[in-house]
DNA sequence: CCTAAACCTTCTAATTACAGGAAGGTTTAG
DNA sequence: CTAAACCTTCCTGTAATTAGAAGGTTTAGG
């Protein structure tokens, strides 16, 4: 596969794809000849790993480590599971604050009428008293 | 009110708020003689607007058309709940993703003894799944 | 076999939403 | 009156892409 195919079954754009060859957070399998990226099902699973971690705002650091995980086979399988488990905590930490987000966001807009009356709740639950 | 005032009040970065007089997207009510930014209660109340709704995900851009239908309340809410509701599908969205992500991570976690052994089934599952 | 589209390459520059720091002017408290 | 604690502008840097330019390669059709 080059990077075109890889970038379509892991749901990356082909710049990303490139990108984090360059950065060596994925790297291709090889090269062609006219030295195209090559890559193969366990670097689609990687960058598929990598976008799901990004849109998390897990940074490309985090995923060097999370990947890592995977990858580094001279890591105890202790401290691998403190790492997966410590990750693991922050993923139920930003579910629960998504969720939240979620629940606030769907009440306000359900209160609002979507009218052209001028008093939406939307914008009062933002101006109103604080944080 | 000067910058740090204001910084304080709205609970944003004094860098911040300069940034966002900088760019328009929140202006001063003037300038002192020696040229510092004067902030009013107005400002204010724009300011913790932004910063609520940059917690939303809002970008700046949104922001300042949330701002323009903040400040003209003679505009429909219509056009609010409609990006609301925008904004609440891409949330749903990310829900779904995150919890795949902590589901293939969870698995992973479990399977792995936590001990010495050096056979932790984490650094091998990723040949393995996909997608 | 040829050619045009659709790939691919590297490179540089722009983007977003700030944050850090330098150099220097201003205000205020003791 | 002076030192801290403000404030100013300007420049640079950051993360993680994204866009675009200039050009080489593959492949499908005629």
């Amino acid at each position: 596969m080059n990077v075109g195919q890889a970038a379509e079954k892991s749901g990356l754009p082909v710049k990303t794809v490139r990108y984090y060859a360059d950065i060596g957070l994925v790297e291709p399998l090889g090269r062609s000849n006219a030295g195209y990226r090559i890559y193969g099902d366990a670097e689609i699973s990687k960058l598929t790993f990598v976008r799901r971690a990004r849109a998390f705002d897990f940074s490309i650091g985090d995923c060097r480590e999370l990947l890592g995980l995977y990858q580094d086979k001279s890591r105890s399988s202790r401290d691998v599971k403190a790492m997966a488990t410590k990750r693991l905590q922050q993923i139920d930490e930003k579910l629960r604050e998504l969720n939240e987000l979620r629940d606030e966001l769907a009440r306000v807009a359900k209160e609002c009428r979507g009218d052209n009356r001028p008093d939406c709740p939307i914008l009062n639950s933002f101006s109103a008293a604080d944080t």
